[in-house]
DNA sequence: GCACGTCTACGACCATGGTCTAATGTCGCG
DNA sequence: CGCGACATTAGACCATGGTCGTAGACGTGC
């Protein structure tokens, strides 16, 4: 069983240091890095046994939510631990709205991110107070939710601002494809053309950019 | 002389108190009212001898700055006072990016709006600091300000997600003029269609909703 | 095993978008 | 007055966008 667990951060110091922490809890299991989102977004489609990914929310390729919704959409079985450095709490909901498990502050001591590394793998939510969803939150988990891992890769691409003809060649699929994952994106959004749904979805908080 | 003065504000009570500012500084002149923003580009269409706009930030059919560079683009000639409610100091310069001659806040007294006022219809700037522009503000005022009239009515009519055909028929010109209008503008904000024209609109605070 | 729904995928077909060329009228400016 | 910037429109032409019908793969429940 070999088992790999990818760290996902532009700070190849920090990276060590979740390294550390990650080896400590599954002294067996293989590391992949990545230090920009498109990298990490490579790691997770090779990588085999993926129990694990710690993803900072700053990540070159990627303002926002957004590289969590990309990840979960290609692996929704495999855990998330977001980690950031300040970001104050909302944003631990927030998160968890896009798909992640957990949500780790980078100045918390070593047995914390060993505990949440833990209780993430075992597909638990680290320990932190359940929050009633509020507005907002619940209407983009909703939407967001709502769009198949396809779908939500071809609206990041619509986001970027990409023809579908670009955007058929980046997923290596058919031009006929995107157009019709096109549709059913804008039937679920509620739209009736690409640039309505990438203002909607800019308005959820989805945006990939550098 | 008939001059004319437009009252632009949701709350009723006020544009009353905003009317008696005016009357005391200008009281000759011809009040127009409006609650809202398309009645107030309406008011700015049909109004003769038009010498000031008092314009409040928070309208139905606008948010953020798009209303004062759609009133200013439709008459750059009449000088806009922006009136709101707190927003803070930054808010004085933004304003003064898309075109409005001063800032004004709810909470003045009477005899500071009676003063800004009289500056406003001699087309000189209200009491306050010269702030030199920060780098974002100068991008907006380039990047807005390079867009001519029309031009920046065609790119809100985007905004909202409208299609040439509509946007022909809402500004009464052919879709063939709308799509002149559309090519010139892409050109000034270096994007290559209209998805992505939406976008960049939008990152610069441009945006009409309710 | 089979029906059902979902996801993914594709091609045909028509609508819309965008470029180019060219022409007309207006306005302010030197 | 000529010049340039702006606005307007038309027509041709090609690229792009979006809908519809269709089909296979997969998983769930009966």
């Amino acid at each position: 069983m070999t088992e790999t667990v990818l760290i996902a951060d532009d700070h190849p110091l920090f990276r060590q240091a979740l390294m550390l922490a990650v080896q400590r809890v599954l002294p067996d299991a293989r590391i992949a890095e990545a230090g920009t989102l498109a990298a990490a977004a490579r790691a997770v489609e090779a990588a085999e046994g993926l129990r694990l990914i710690l993803l900072d929310l700053k990540m070159p390729g990627a303002v926002g939510y957004s590289g969590i919704a990309l990840l979960h959409a290609e692996r929704p079985d495999v855990p998330i631990l977001v980690v950031s450095s300040a970001e104050g709490t909302a944003a631990a909901d927030e998160v968890r709205a896009f798909g992640a498990i957990g949500f780790l502050r980078k100045d918390s001591d070593l047995g914390a991110i060993e505990d949440a590394i833990a209780r993430a793998i075992q597909a638990q939510p680290p320990a932190s107070a359940p929050v009633p969803d509020d507005q907002p939150i619940a209407a983009i988990r909703e939407t967001v939710a709502g769009l198949t891992p396809t779908q939500l890769k071809v609206l990041l691409a619509v986001l970027d601002g990409q023809l579908n003809k670009q955007i058929a060649h980046s997923l290596g699929m058919s031009e006929a494809t995107v157009k019709a994952h096109m549709t059913a994106i804008m039937r679920k959004l509620d739209v009736r053309n690409r640039t309505q749904a990438a203002l909607v979805a800019r308005s959820l908080g989805l945006d990939l950019r550098h």
